[in-house]
RNA sequence: CGGGGCAUAGCGCAGUCCGGUUAGCGUGCCUGCUUUGGGAGCAGGAGGCCCCAGGUUCGAAUCCUGGUGCCCCGACCA
C-alpha cells in the first residue's frame, strides 16, 4: 500500500508535514514546541554542519563554546535586544525539586529560589560580549573570529517541524573588530558564505539582500539576509548577518587600546543559520513522491537495490560497485532486505529522497547493463556496467545542477514586477504568489501598512538592486529603486 | 495567546451522539507456504492504562468537570 502523501497543490504544509513524517525526518515530541530530529533527518544536518563549518575554518574561524544560561540582567543590558526577545524567552527560577509532602510526587522546592534568574538563551550576544570583555584588551586581539554549534530556544506560540521550532539548533559567530568597516565587510563575507552554501550545497537559490529596520536583528544596525522562495511561492528567511557596530561592545564595555593607544568600542557582527535550512531544503526541492535531496548534501546518494531479491551473484556484483563508487568518495548504500520486494524498495528510496537508484537484476548481468534511475526527474534508463562509476559521478553533479536550474527557473516564473498597489494585491493573492519587486518609501510606516493590507512583508532590499526612480505603489512617495516583497514563513 | 478540530494497537482510522458480552477495521509486525524487473497473495499469530486525573452509575472508550498534548486558522515571530 502506499503512504499517501497530501498532494502540494491540494494542502501543501500538510504535504510539509507528511513529507517530514514519513521520510523519518523528525517529529514531534512530549515538549511544546520542541521535536525529535530522527536519524534520518540528523544525517542531514549533519551533512550541513560539516560543510558550513569547513568554509567557516576557511574564513578564518574557529570554534568555542558558551553557557546554555544567560543571567537575566545580561539580556536586558542592550535596549533593543531585550525588547526583541523578552516575549519569548525560558526562565529558570528554581535549581532544586523535592518531595511533595502529600506524596503526589516532586514539586519545585521553594528553598531553591535562584537569586537572579537564568535565562535559555533564545541567542548568544549577551554571554558572548560579556566574555568578550575580558578577552579582548588591545588592537593585538583582534580581530577575534568565533563560531558555537548550539542550541537555542525562543518560546514560540505557533510551531513548524523545522521551520519554526521552541528549542532548535544552529550556529552563531560572534565577530570582534578594531574598526567599523572591518565589522560591516566580515557581516558581507558571512552573507555570502550563507549565500554560496545555499545554492552551491542546497541547489536553493538566494536573494542576497539587507533588511529594513523593522525586519531586522534586535540590536543590529543592519540584517544581511539570504531569502529563498518556497514551492507555495512563499519565501524563506535561511540565514541572517548582522553589523551590530558598537551596540554590544558599548551595552557589555568592550574597549581596546588602538595603535595610538587610544581607547576604542569594538565593532561587532553575528550571524546564524539553524535547521530551519533543513525545513527550506524540503520545500525547495521535494515532490508528492516524497523528499528530493540534492546530492552534496544526501546522506545517501546512490542505492543498489537487487532485483527481484539478493543472492550471491548479485551481492558480490554489488559489492564490487560499491567499493568502486566509494573509492570516488560517493556515498552509496546496497538494499539487501530480502523481505521487501523491488517495487517497495523503489518507493522507499524515492520517498527518502536518495538522488540515484541502480536496479541490478539477472538480466542486467546477462547483458551487461543495470538500471540507473534519478529521483530529481523520476526516469530511468538502461546503462552498460562498464563505466558506470563514471556515469553515476556525473549524473550525481549533473542532479545538483539539475535542481538548482528548476529552482531558478521557478523563482523566475515567479517573479513579478508591479507599480500599482492594485497589481501587488492582485499577485500577491495569487496561489503561489512569489517574490514581487515593488517601489517602496522608505518608511516603516508605508512598510507596516502594506504588511496590514496584504500580509506581504518586504524581504529585504536586494543587494544589487539598480538604482531607479520611481513613486511607492501606496503612499505615491518617491523612491530610488525596488525592494522585495513577499509572503514569508 | 484567541477561535475551531482532534486524542482508541507502531501508523491511519471506526465505535462516542443514544453507557451494557471478549473494543473493531486497514496497514505494519511475527510464523509458514506460494510469489518476485514498480508499493505481492493466502493461512495462522502477537500486539490496547480507549491521553491523564477526578466525578456520575450496578456498569464508562462512550456522560460530567478539570488538566495535558497535537493539528488547522488568526495574532506574534532574529
Amino acid at each position: 500500500m502506499a503512504k499517501a502523501i497530501t498532494a502540494r497543490n491540494e494542502n501543501y504544509s500538510e504535504w510539509y508535514l507528511d513529507i517530514v513524517k514519513q521520510a523519518n525526518l523528525a517529529s514531534n515530541s512530549a515538549v511544546r514546541g520542541c521535536m525529535v530530529i530522527k536519524p534520518n533527518g540528523f544525517a542531514i544536518w549533519e551533512r550541513m554542519q560539516r560543510q558550513l563549518d569547513d568554509m567557516f575554518k576557511e574564513t578564518g574561524h574557529v570554534n568555542a563554546y558558551f553557557p546554555l544560561f544567560i543571567p537575566k540582567s545580561f539580556l536586558s543590558r542592550e535596549a533593543d535586544h531585550v525588547e526583541g526577545f523578552a516575549k519569548e524567552c525560558a526562565v529558570v527560577t528554581h535549581y532544586r525539586l523535592k518531595n511533595a509532602e502529600d506524596g503526589s510526587g516532586v514539586i519545585v522546592d521553594p528553598e531553591a529560589k535562584l537569586e537572579e534568574e537564568l535565562i535559555v538563551r533564545p541567542t548568544s550576544e549577551t554571554i558572548i560580549w560579556h566574555t568578550y570583555r575580558d578577552w579582548i584588551t588591545s588592537y593585538r586581539d583582534l580581530p577575534l573570529l568565533i563560531n558555537q554549534w548550539a542550541n537555542v530556544v525562543r518560546w514560540e506560540l505557533r510551531t513548524r517541524l523545522f521551520l519554526r521550532t521552541a528549542e532548535f539548533l544552529w550556529q552563531e559567530g560572534h565577530t570582534a573588530h578594531a574598526t567599523a568597516e572591518e565589522a560591516l565587510e566580515e557581516a558581507l563575507k558571512m552573507q555570502e558564505v550563507y549565500a554560496t552554501f545555499a545554492e552551491e550545497y542546497m541547489a536553493m537559490p538566494v536573494l542576497r539582500g539587507v533588511k529594513t529596520v523593522n525586519e531586522r536583528f534586535a540590536g543590529a544596525i543592519d540584517t544581511y539576509t539570504i531569502e529563498a522562495l518556497m514551492q507555495d511561492g512563499k519565501a524563506l528567511q535561511a540565514g541572517t548577518s548582522h553589523n551590530l557596530g558598537q551596540n554590544f561592545a558599548k551595552a557589555f564595555d568592550v574597549k581596546f587600546s588602538n595603535a595610538d593607544n587610544q581607547e576604542e568600542y569594538v565593532w561587532a557582527s553575528s550571524w546564524g543559520v539553524s535547521t530551519r535550512l533543513i525545513g527550506g531544503l524540503i520545500m525547495t526541492h521535494s515532490d508528492d513522491e516524497g523528499l528530493v535531496l540534492p546530492p552534496k548534501l544526501a546522506p545517501v546518494q546512490v542505492v543498489i537495490v537487487p532485483i527481484p531479491k539478493p543472492n550471491e551473484t548479485l551481492d558480490a556484483k554489488a559489492r564490487e560497485l560499491m567499493e568502486q563508487l566509494k573509492a570516488r568518495g560517493v556515498r552509496v548504500t546496497y538494499d539487501d532486505d530480502a523481505k521487501q520486494r523491488p517495487g517497495f524498495k523503489f518507493a522507499e528510496n524515492e520517498l527518502k529522497g536518495i538522488p540515484i537508484r541502480l536496479g541490478l537484476g539477472k538480466r542486467d548481468l546477462e547483458n551487461g547493463t543495470i538500471e540507473v534511475a534519478r529521483r530529481d526527474e523520476k526516469t530511468k534508463e538502461s546503462q552498460p556496467l562498464e563505466g558506470i562509476v563514471d556515469h553515476v559521478v556525473q549524473l550525481l553533479a549533473d542532479i545538483q545542477q539539475n535542481l538548482f536550474d528548476r529552482a531558478v527557473r521557478f523563482r523566475e516564473e515567479h517573479t513579478t514586477y508591479v507599480d500599482t498597489f492594485e497589481e501587488f494585491q492582485e499577485v500577491i493573492e495569487r496561489n503561489i504568489p512569489g517574490f514581487v519587486y515593488a517601489h517602496w518609501d522608505g518608511t516603516t510606516e508605508t512598510e507596516l501598512k502594506i504588511k496590514e493590507l496584504t500580509k506581504a512583508t518586504i524581504r529585504c532590499i536586494p543587494n544589487d538592486r539598480p538604482e531607479e526612480q520611481g513613486v511607492d505603489m501606496l503612499s505615491g512617495k518617491p523612491s530610488q529603486g525596488r525592494v522585495v516583497f513577499a509572503k514569508a514563513y
